[in-house]
RNA sequence: GGCCCCGUGGUGUAGCGGUUAACAUGCCUGCCUGUCACGCAGGAGAUCGUCGGUUCAAUUCCGAUCGGGGUCGCCA
């Protein structure tokens, strides 16, 4: 048994091993130097444990313990004792014990760390990523990887009861001109040619089911080349999941399992199956989303009809040009001073909505800018359907639809935060389904896939697939929780002849689209069984189940806003002949 | 690409058109046998992100730039 073999965990020792003794190997975590008692936290992965430095019992490496510093690396041969009466640390997990050190090695020494390597670390993050192997090492982050490995864990376990393959796919991939920004590989082999990195596995998986593998998943890195927010990074992981035969429901079903099992066996919250299922329209209608949070409840009401012939012009016109008219109701907010609601309507701006009107009902009457537009008739209609009373603001917007339910939407949701709606320790689950196949973008010109190109209509909106196309729901589901897409997925198109209709649809020529997804056509002609399946972003289940509000915090290694790894100086430039044996010439302005 | 915020000893902050650039913590030295954010005494440590402009004088005001963060667009 070597020394090291021999080590026990600074995390198992408690009164049930006073009087053994243990071979501990780890970090100074802080050292208490009395001149003739010195006490050092030793942690290691499983916690801290005191460890207590006598000369009476040590006498020959006393001195070595005087030298001990931050961070150094020792190996400690010591005695478990109780601690005396009065000097148990409550705040520690093993402050009922002590170890008497009896031998000292320093395993290695350390500088300065540049930040304390504590969990209430108040540093800028930039020092935390330049030296993430010691940010590394705080136990809050070491809570986090264990929490991730967790997860993991369950969810192969999971894959494999309900007997999965987990299978890779390939990292070099075709580029395709739908979706985000690709990052390029250039090939050396075939000069002036690139692959692309995954944006997802979306048409292996599809194949794997049309090579009969039946059940398949992936714990498996995507990268999208697009730019950075709290919660996303370039290079993020999925659990990527397909199966053959089966339907919407078999999906939503095993998922809901899934989830189960991993938020009672990480963090021990029973959830409630079935999820509540909301279709993409009643999600847009009520909250302004198709990520609803339904934590809390100040929901979209829909006024059009009432103030749509009103004498006030901006909401009338609307109406004529068939736009949408709804507004929320602030319970409690006619305190609001005025400076506030107009930086509200500056916050809906952000999202393309050209004003906010407001009522208030103030304890010393109705105040507003546009009530003198109504007729008695239409306030009494507005307060029937808001339900508005004294001490609440009603905030209305007129647009489009669509951007009307974005912009109240979020207003919904930082109206919330501000009133303090949100309860932390709830988990709200529900499915959003029945999303549209496609929508008309503008600046194409053409009809892009909401979902991905090969996600299949709903059976009984296929007829009208070419009349009316934006009318056409599709297969497709999220995973909401509290606000934040978890997941999506689909039923897939399995027959050559829809998947072409759809192609065209979306402005590919028969000869592109043979040219780009000319193997998964061609595949849908060898017995293609139908099939389905679903991909979850595993980082911001991470950050949820950790309760961090940041993908960096439970990434080993992230990324900054910029793209950049501070650690490893990534990206860089590479040398000349790399670049010609690539065939490549940069070209900087 | 747009908008907003930040950049001062190792770390976190304060500050001001003229300062010996302040405080806390860390670090170093000495003292200390029951601390656990140990204590006490002393010490070292900063071209105030970079470049340019205004000014007699800029860390301070202005502009640009670099770096970091948030967000809109973008993210099939």
């Amino acid at each position: 048994m070597t020394v090291f073999s021999e080590r026990v965990p600074n995390g198992v020792l408690n009164l049930n091993r006073v009087g053994d003794e243990v071979r501990l190997l780890g970090w100074v975590q802080r050292r208490r130097d009395h001149g003739g008692l010195i006490f050092v936290d030793l942690r290691d992965r499983s916690g801290i444990v005191q460890v207590v430095f006598d000369p009476e019992k040590m006498a020959d490496s006393f001195s070595l313990a005087e030298s001990l510093r931050s961070e150094y690396v020792v190996s400690i041969l010591g005695q478990v004792i109780a601690r005396p009466e009065g000097m148990i640390n409550p705040n520690l997990a093993t402050g009922k014990i002590e170890v008497i050190a009896k031998k000292l090695e320093v395993l290695n020494g350390a500088k300065t760390p540049p930040f304390y390597l504590i969990d209430q670390v108040d540093v800028d993050e930039t020092v935390r990523l330049k030296y993430r192997y010691l940010d590394l090492r705080r136990p809050e982050m070491q809570a986090v990887f264990k929490t991730r490995h967790q997860v993991t864990q369950i969810m192969r376990n999971f894959f494999d009861d309900q007997g999965f393959y987990e299978i890779e796919t390939p990292m070099l991939v075709n580029s395709s001109p739908e979706g985000a920004r690709d990052y390029l590989v250039p090939s050396r082999v075939h000069p002036g040619e690139f692959y692309a990195l995954p944006q997802s596995p979306q048409q292996f998986k599809q194949l794997l089911m049309v090579g009969g593998l039946e059940k398949y998943f992936q714990i498996v890195r995507c990268f999208r080349d697009e730019d950075l927010r709290a919660d996303r990074q370039p290079e993020f992981t999925q659990l990527d999941v397909e199966m053959s035969f089966v339907e919407v429901e078999d999906i939503l079903s095993m998922m809901e399992q899934l989830m189960v099992r991993i938020f009672s066996e990480t963090i021990g919250k029973s959830i409630a199956v079935p999820f509540p299922r909301l279709t993409y329209k009643e999600a847009m209608d009520r909250f302004g989303s198709d990520k609803p949070d339904t934590r809390f409840g100040m929901e979209l009401i829909d006024v059009g009809e009432i103030v749509g012939k009103s004498g006030f012009k901006v909401f009338a016109n609307v109406m004529a040009n068939g736009g949408s008219v709804k507004c929320l109701c602030a319970k409690g907010c006619a305190g609001m001073p005025r400076r506030e609601i107009d930086d509200l309507g500056k916050f809906v701006a952000a999202y393309r909505a050209k004003g906010l009107a407001w009522i208030v009902f103030s304890e010393e009457g109705i105040k507003s800018p546009i009530i003198k537009f109504f007729t008695e008739e239409e306030m009494q209609a507005l307060i029937e359907v808001t339900k508005a009373e004294t001490g609440d603001i009603l905030f209305f917007v007129a647009d489009k639809y669509p951007i009307v339910c974005d912009a109240l939407g979020h207003l919904r949701l930082e109206l919330a935060k501000r009133m303090n709606l949100i309860p932390e320790d709830m988990f709200n689950f529900l499915w959003v389904t029945e999303f549209p196949l496609l929508e008309y973008d503008e600046e194409e010109k053409r009809y892009v896939a909401i979902h991905h190109p090969f996600t299949a209509p709903m059976d009984e909106d296929l007829p009208i697939l070419d009349t009316d196309p934006l009318q056409v729901r599709a297969k497709a589901y999220d995973m909401v929780l509290n606000g934040i897409e978890l997941g999506g997925g689909s039923i897939r198109i399995h027959r050559r002849g829809v998947q072409e209709q759809l192609f065209r649809l979306l402005g590919l020529s028969d000869e592109e689209a043979v040219a780009q997804f000319g193997h998964l056509l061609e595949a849908f002609e060898f017995g293609t069984p139908p099939h389905g399946g679903i991909a979850f972003g595993l980082d911001r289940m991470i950050m949820l189940l950790t309760g961090k509000d940041n993908i960096r915090d439970v990434i080993a290694f992230p990324k900054t806003q910029s793209a950049s790894d501070l650690m490893a100086h990534a990206p860089s430039p590479v040398s000349d002949k790399q670049l010609k044996e690539l065939s490549i010439k940069t070209v900087l302005k």
